[in-house]
DNA sequence: CTTGACCCTAAAGTTGTCTTTAAGGTTATG
DNA sequence: CATAACCTTAAAGACAACTTTAGGGTCAAG
């Protein structure tokens, strides 16, 4: 079965080397063989795991999270576990959204409000975060 | 007329004394006069000034984009640089909400599909972040 | 058999926004 | 006039998620 060097492993996943011995360092890529130059090498899977990791991260997950996550599967843990980190990242995402979208909504007021000639005096902008309108 | 020290501002404006300090030392507040045994002594409008911090944070402005505005008032400079400042913020924020939305999508429709019983091999959740659906 | 491309570790640096600590000096109160 | 509650500075620490640096060892091509 091929086995990969760090390097190969980082050009096929899209993820440098330095940052993928800081995920074997951080408990997210276990530690692999070594040959005996004391090189990395690893298995197939390996890039499986920091394709996990990515996509994960893509989708909002912290590091610790995206942990815990790996975690569950080395286990093969529960599933209500899994149902459990995903909807609390859920709630977090959407009360993200919220805060935005009330932001949007009063910066987009202000800027279609600001005429955007003469001088700062009295802009509608300035005179709004100054007012905590 | 009436002028304060920094644990008075602090207390007023509900932001600690270091995080004034801070700030001054950012360039986001002046520095103040002092009194002869090298306390600072502040007027009335640093309590403005800290408020208007205070608002643009809340309103998603990085310290660097609220020194830029800062700056701007303190020139009396252009209204239209405040609204490019202004409307570039909006232009993230609005793409921030976008990403978020997608990944609020994505991870809605997996936490709805997985019945949280079981074990997590085969979980919806797992596999849709494994396979990047 | 040398040169350049790889690999190794440990530690320090980055970014943003503070907070905490250390080691003092000052002022207000009882 | 002691003591607590302020104030001062400079520097270090915290957090996330890396990136960079320093100082080496190894391997493949020519």
């Amino acid at each position: 079965m091929k086995t990969f060097s760090i390097g190969e492993l980082a050009t096929a996943s899209g993820v440098a080397t330095q940052t993928i011995r800081f995920y074997e360092q951080q408990g997210l890529m276990p530690e692999p063989r070594r040959t005996e130059s004391n090189y990395r090498r690893y298995p197939h899977e390996a890039a499986d795991r920091l394709q996990f990791i990515v996509h994960a991260k893509q989708w909002g997950f912290t590091l610790d999270e995206v942990r815990e996550l790996l975690t569950l599967q080395d286990a093969n843990g529960d599933r209500a576990e899994a149902k459990r980190i995903a909807a609390e990242k859920l709630q977090k995402i959407r009360s993200q959204i919220q805060s935005l979208r009330r932001i949007e909504a009063v910066l987009a007021k202000t800027v279609d409000e600001c005429s955007g000639e003469g001088a700062v005096a009295g802009c509608p902008i300035v005179e709004a975060i100054a007012d905590n309108a």
